[in-house]
DNA sequence: TTGTTTTTACGAAAGCTTTCGTATAATATT
DNA sequence: AATATTATACGAAAGCTTTCGTAAAAACAA
């Protein structure tokens, strides 16, 4: 497993857009940024490139308006920055992390009962 | 309620010195620090002031060794970073976030306690 | 064809955090 | 007292991310 390089914020955004969009231009991409906060078209672009370059995207110039396609997972994505976040913010404790995600926002009744079943889960393998 | 300033990487280092060991030196938290990596003594120096500049931590100037002391709680900083990362790589979903840290990293027995009796609170008062 | 729009490319500026060299003052040591 | 050590202060350099101006190429429209 190769290690991906840690995207910055403004990567992680577009990131987000090419997920839940699929392949995109960066005008797309732009578009939908541009609907939170004002972004300039050539810092979409620049940033989209260097994403290019880092190997966290995947761009097809076979036509003159090239389309960007994420190259790393979101899940895989989350694990990492979950990882990183939970090291340096919580000292690695997830419980501590846990405890403090479910007590400020709620969560609804069917996401509880996921994560019920999923402690069942874990505690049936510590119990072998 | 007033808005903290969001520490850097290196100040929630020292934050987290300064909430292990409280009241402390640069000295002190220096050495804390090249236990895990190098710095220099004036680089903590520089980021300690920076910090008493921002409000995130004050000094007592009555001695030639200065002593700082973290201004913002433990709590309250890890709520503050866990509602910026969650909305930043979670889009806002706590509990995808719960199930990405549970599922990756073990809880010990009693921490899955402590997790169901959270969960068996906040279903009592949903129910109401 | 001529001019307008859209796109990529390039590089530099701006903004932020971290690192460090140097100076100066206070304290400790011999 | 003279020297060495330890502290703070200051500013600049280094490093990284984000933003943007400008140019060149491609596509489109009149």
């Amino acid at each position: 497993m190769k290690k991906l390089p840690k995207p910055t914020e403004a990567e992680l955004e577009i990131l987000q857009v090419l997920w839940s969009r699929g392949p995109s231009s960066v005008r797309e991409v732009n578009d939908i940024l541009n609907k939170k906060r004002e972004v300039g078209y050539t810092t979409t672009l620049k940033i989209m490139q260097i994403m290019a370059d880092k190997g966290l995207a995947e761009r097809d110039t076979s036509t003159r308006t090239h389309i960007y396609t994420p190259a790393v997972s979101e899940g895989d994505t989350q694990k990492q920055l979950l990882n990183r976040f939970l090291e340096t913010t919580f000292k690695g404790s997830a419980s501590k992390l846990v405890m403090q995600a479910l007590g400020n926002h709620e969560a609804s009744a069917e996401e509880l009962e996921k994560i019920k079943a999923l402690i069942k889960k874990i505690e049936g393998e510590q119990s072998k």
